[in-house]
RNA sequence: UGGGGUGUCGCCAAGCGGUAAGGCACGGGAUUUUGAUUCCCGCAUUCGUAGGUUCAAAUCCUGCCACCCCAGCCA
C-alpha cells in the first residue's frame, strides 16, 4: 500500500503499524480521538494535540472522534463541553462523532466483573490513607492488600454491592490485580472502580461508582476501535497500564497504542489550568475569555485568527524533547496570517495636527486596501489638507537616519502627497503643537507626472475633519522569567498589562463593524471592538515588526 | 538510590552508518507610497560527555553527566 510521507516519529510508528497490516480488516482506516476531560476551558496548549490528532486524521484519510473524557463528576459540567466543542470548531476542525466516556458505563461495569471473574481485579476495604502507606515507594515494593484474594464470588456480591449504593464514598474501591512489586507504581494494584455518591452531569444519579482514568480511557480508545492513543509524555509511565487494561478486557486484536509526545510550553504564557483559574478567581482579568488569557476563547477575543494557531503549531513540530517555544514565533505566526488578511488602515495613537498652508479644498485619494494579498483593491480616503500625524513622526532634532518629518524636511502623507515641514508651533512646555507644511501638487499620490521631490518616509495620518476619535488599548508584554523570576504570574499580568491611549483613527475602520482587523499601518494589528462613550475602540492583536531603533 | 523518558545552533526541530534540513530569533544587502511585507545572503567542522566498533558515527556499543515524569479513591 501507498504509505504517506512521515514528518514526525508519530507517523512513522502509524507507517509501520500500517505496513505491518495489522488494520488490513479494517480497510487499513486509522482513527484517533481528542479526549479532553470537560473540567475547564481548552488553551493554547490543546491546539497542539488538536493539531496533531486532527493532522493525523487528515493526512491518512482517518476518523477522529471528540471524545469528553468524563468520569470524575465531581469537576466536568456542560459549561466545558458546550465551550470544546466551540473551540474545536473554530480552530476549523471537524470531528467524526462527538462522544462521551460517560456513555460507556455500562461497558466499563461489565468488563470490571470480567476482571472479578477472570481473577484481575479485587474489592479492597482499605482507606486511601492505607492504600498510599502500602503502594511502596520508588525504591521499595509496596505491600500486598489483605483483601487482594478476595474469592470471586465475595468480590463479585461485594462490586455489586458498591454499585448498588450500598457503601459511602472512600469505603470500598475496585483494584486491578496485577503486580504490588512492579517498578512502576501505576502497576502495583492500581484503583480502576471508586465510590462517589455524586450526580453526574450527564448520568445524574444513576451510577455512584466511577471508573477511573486509568481503566475508562484505554476501554473507551478500544470501543471507538481508536488505533492511535495520542497523549503527553506524563501518561508514559501508564502505557503498561494501558496495554494491560485493554489486554485483560479481552478485545479483538488490533488494539489502539498509546503514543505519547512534548506537550507544548510557551515562553511567559501561562499554561496550567490551575493558575489559569487563579487569575480568574482572584480577577486579575474579566474572565476566561480576557483577552490577555492563553486560552482559546481569550486568543479568539484577542482577535487572533485561527489559522495563525494552526500555523504556529505546525512551525513547532512534535517531538518527545521537554521544550520551551519562543513567544516570538507564536507573534511571527500571527502577523504572518494577519499579513495577508487583515485591511490596512490609517491610525495615529498620540495626535498631532499637521496643516497644509498651501492646500484648499478636499479631495478622494485612493487607498489600497492590503498590499499583500494581490487584489490590488482600494478604497477611497478623504482629504483636506489639514491631518493628524502620530506624534513618533516627527522630530525635532531627527536621530541619525531618520527617515520621517522634521523641519526642513519631507516625508510623503500616505496614499496622498509629500509634503515639507516649514514650520513648528510649540506650546508652552516646548511640546509640538502644530506642524506646518507646503504640498506639492505633482507629488499625489499614483500621479503619472514625474516629480524631482522625493521623500525617505511614508507616514500615517487621520483627516482633521473627517477622523474619528478612538480609544487604543494594548496588552504588554508579561515580565519575562529571566527578569522576573520570582515575581508571580497573576502579579506578572497585573503589571501595566493593559495600556491605553487616545487618539484618531479614520471613519472606514471606525464604522467596519466589530470584530474586524486591521494593520493600522506603522502601530500594529487591531481588532475593532464596540464603541464607547462615542469613540472607535480598537485592541491590537499583536504588535508590527518596527527594525528603526535596532 | 527503583522504573520510564529526553539530551543536535539563542529557541523549536529534521536526521535512522556515508560526511549537520527547515522555522523563529539574530546580522548584512536589494526592492518597497507601511523603517511592514517580499527578496537575496550569512548564521553548529559540530550533535551532553568519555571511550569503543567501523574506511566512515549525531546515527551502533559501553561507561558517565544533566534534565523531565511516576508513590490522587484527578485526568
Amino acid at each position: 500500500m501507498e504509505l504517506p510521507e512521515a514528518t514526525n516519529f508519530i507517523e512513522q510508528y502509524i507507517n509501520e503499524d500500517l505496513a505491518s497490516g495489522k488494520y488490513e480488516g479494517r480497510g487499513n482506516q486509522i482513527v484517533v480521538r481528542f479526549p479532553p476531560e470537560p473540567n475547564g476551558y481548552l488553551h493554547i496548549g490543546h491546539v497542539k494535540a488538536l493539531c496533531i490528532n486532527f493532522g493525523v486524521k487528515e493526512k491518512y484519510a482517518g476518523k477522529i472522534n471528540l471524545r469528553m473524557d468524563d468520569t470524575n463528576p465531581a469537576k466536568e459540567d456542560y459549561e466545558y463541553v458546550n465551550s470544546i466543542i466551540d473551540a474545536v470548531k473554530w480552530l476549523g476542525f471537524e470531528y467524526d462523532n462527538l462522544f462521551y466516556a460517560s456513555d460507556y458505563y455500562d461497558k466499563l461495569y461489565e468488563i470490571a466483573e470480567k476482571y472479578i471473574k477472570d481473577g484481575n481485579a479485587y474489592v479492597c476495604d482499605l482507606s486511601a490513607e492505607e492504600i498510599t502507606a502500602t503502594r511502596g515507594t520508588l525504591t521499595e515494593p509496596g505491600k500486598e492488600s489483605p483483601y487482594r484474594n478476595r474469592s470471586v464470588e465475595e468480590n463479585l456480591k461485594l462490586f455489586r454491592e458498591m454499585k448498588a449504593g450500598v457503601y459511602p464514598d472512600g469505603a470500598k474501591v475496585l483494584r486491578a490485580k496485577i503486580d504490588m512489586s512492579s517498578p512502576n507504581l501505576n502497576m502495583r494494584d492500581p484503583v480502576i472502580y471508586r465510590i462517589a455518591h455524586v450526580p453526574h452531569y450527564r448520568q445524574g444519579d444513576k451510577w455512584c461508582i466511577y471508573p477511573m482514568y486509568d481503566f475508562a480511557h484505554p476501554v473507551s480508545d478500544a470501543i471507538e476501535g481508536i488505533t492511535h492513543s495520542l497523549c503527553s509524555l506524563e501518561f508514559e509511565n501508564h502505557r503498561p497500564l494501558y496495554d494491560w487494561v485493554i489486554e485483560k478486557a479481552g478485545f479483538a486484536q488490533p488494539v489502539p497504542r498509546q503514543i505519547e509526545f512534548a506537550r507544548l510550553n510557551i515562553t511567559n504564557t501561562l499554561m496550567s489550568k490551575r493558575y489559569l483559574k487563579k487569575l480568574v478567581d482572584e480577577g486579575v482579568v474579566s474572565g476566561w475569555d480576557d483577552p490577555r488569557m492563553p486560552t482559546l476563547m481569550g486568543l479568539k477575543n484577542r482577535g487572533v485568527p485561527p489559522m495563525a494557531l494552526r500555523k504556529f503549531c505546525a512551525a513547532v513540530g512534535v517531538a518527545k524533547n521537554y521544550g520551551v517555544v519562543n513567544n516570538a514565533q507564536l507573534d511571527e505566526c500571527i502577523r504572518d496570517e494577519l499579513n495577508v488578511t487583515a485591511e490596512r488602515a490609517m491610525a495615529v495613537t498620540d495626535p498631532v495636527k499637521l496643516t497644509i498652508t498651501n492646500y484648499s479644498g478636499e479631495e478622494e485619494l485612493e487607498f489600497e486596501k492590503n498590499p499583500t494579498d494581490g487584489s490590488g483593491a482600494t478604497r477611497p480616503v478623504k482629504f483636506s489638507g489639514s491631518v493628524y500625524i502620530d506624534r513618533s513622526d516627527f522630530a525635532l532634532v531627527p536621530p541619525p537616519k531618520f527617515k520621517r518629518l522634521f523641519k526642513g524636511g519631507f516625508v510623503r502623507l500616505k496614499a496622498a502627497y509629500i509634503v515639507r515641514c516649514d514650520e513648528v508651533k510649540l506650546g508652552q512646555n516646548g511640546e509640538v503643537e502644530e506642524i506646518l507644511c507646503t504640498y506639492f501638487p505633482e507629488t499625489r499620490s499614483g500621479s503619472e507626472v514625474k516629480s524631482d521631490i522625493k521623500a525617505k518616509g511614508v507616514i500615517q495620518w487621520v483627516d482633521c475633519k473627517y477622523g474619528v476619535d478612538a480609544c487604543f488599548t494594548s496588552y504588554a508584554q508579561l515580565l519575562n522569567d529571566e527578569e522576573y523570576p520570582d515575581q508571580d504570574y497573576a502579579e506578572r499580568l497585573n503589571y501595566d498589562s493593559i495600556k491605553t491611549c487616545c487618539g484618531k483613527v479614520e471613519p472606514y475602520a471606525a464604522e467596519s463593524g466589530e470584530g474586524k482587523c486591521f494593520q493600522m499601518m506603522r502601530t500594529g494589528y487591531y481588532k475593532v471592538c464596540a464603541a464607547k462613550d462615542g469613540k472607535a475602540q480598537l485592541s491590537e492583536i499583536v504588535s508590527l515588526k518596527d527594525n528603526f531603533n535596532k
